[in-house]
DNA sequence: TATTGTTATACTCTATAACTATA
DNA sequence: TATAGTTATAGAGTATAACAATA
């Protein structure tokens, strides 16, 4: 991180970024994780909440785009979310006409992307582009695929596809 | 386990692992974080519920260790927690026993750890410790370094201190 | 007038228990 | 009996507006 040497702006800064020493959770892999997530999120979030989708919908979406006809449970394990918790979620996603419901079963459901959900994935995974391109003017390429590596390390160790 | 023909065995683990493909979400930083911050976070969050504290009660006493006099505003501005929300949190800590409330001025108040809070802090860092340790058994030393240089890195440029 | 702490409130996210119907 | 989807509900986490007291 750059030293600052312009005064007027320290001294304004004062107020503003308190000088808080966090002490250990400066260094600790769980906060840092937050914060980090929190920063990189915000602005996709943001951009998302334009054409009606937050990371979890958008998320749902992916994984029926890559895999038609998926049932909610396969859904749940896949992105770690409750069963139960799906289910408001999905119905969301049918009643904006983005998402098709078809039964698969007596008792299962098989989910398909709609025209209107194919379009408004095209923009959805252009805004996911454009967010994981701007991590790129934080990191150089090779550490990022070094970054996602060790995401990938710690994600799989932890809870094994849930949580 | 050992291997097992048995063919119920055997289909009843076809149900458990739904072979869902994520996509780009695999590889994309965001998810990631996300995914791994659960992994990592989950843990210790198990342990830190055994001594009464949750990691933004944690988060806020480390604070507090690390800066003692400290205002809620600059803990809210240190964390990227609202001033509001931390009222109630504030509030749970000194009814616990864990912090102390004195006035520092009209309006604001000086925090400190009080000794039970200060006993407590060593048995929560020392979970903390054990946290981060448990990392090194994922990925190298080195590489944790280089991740905790990447995650500063994300985290600094998207929020600067706040959420 | 700006800051500090506060209340009230609302919305999202997450977690659990219990139910229906189908396999 | 186990599975898929569902309902109800409760607890965190987070966000905004508005207020009182003080600087």
């Amino acid at each position: 991180m750059a030293h600052n040497e312009n005064i007027a702006f320290r001294i304004s800064d004062l107020k503003q970024s308190a000088p808080v020493d966090l002490g250990i959770l400066e260094a600790s892999v769980g906060y840092l994780l937050q914060r980090a997530l929190l920063a990189v999120s915000s602005g996709f979030r943001l951009e998302l909440a334009v054409i009606g989708l937050r990371p979890v919908t958008f998320s749902i979406l992916v994984a029926v785009r890559q895999s038609p006809g998926l049932r909610q449970s396969a859904i749940a394990d896949a992105l770690g979310i409750q069963r139960t918790n799906l289910v408001a979620l999905i119905e969301e996603l049918c009643a904006r006409g983005w998402l098709d419901r078809a039964r698969a079963d007596g008792r299962s459901y098989a989910l398909r992307l709609t025209d209107p959900g194919q379009k408004l994935m095209d923009d959805a995974l252009a805004m996911l582009d454009k967010s994981e391109a701007s991590i790129l003017e934080i990191i150089e390429p090779a550490d990022r695929d070094a970054l996602i590596g060790y995401l990938r390390a710690l994600a799989g160790a932890g809870a094994p596809a849930s949580r």
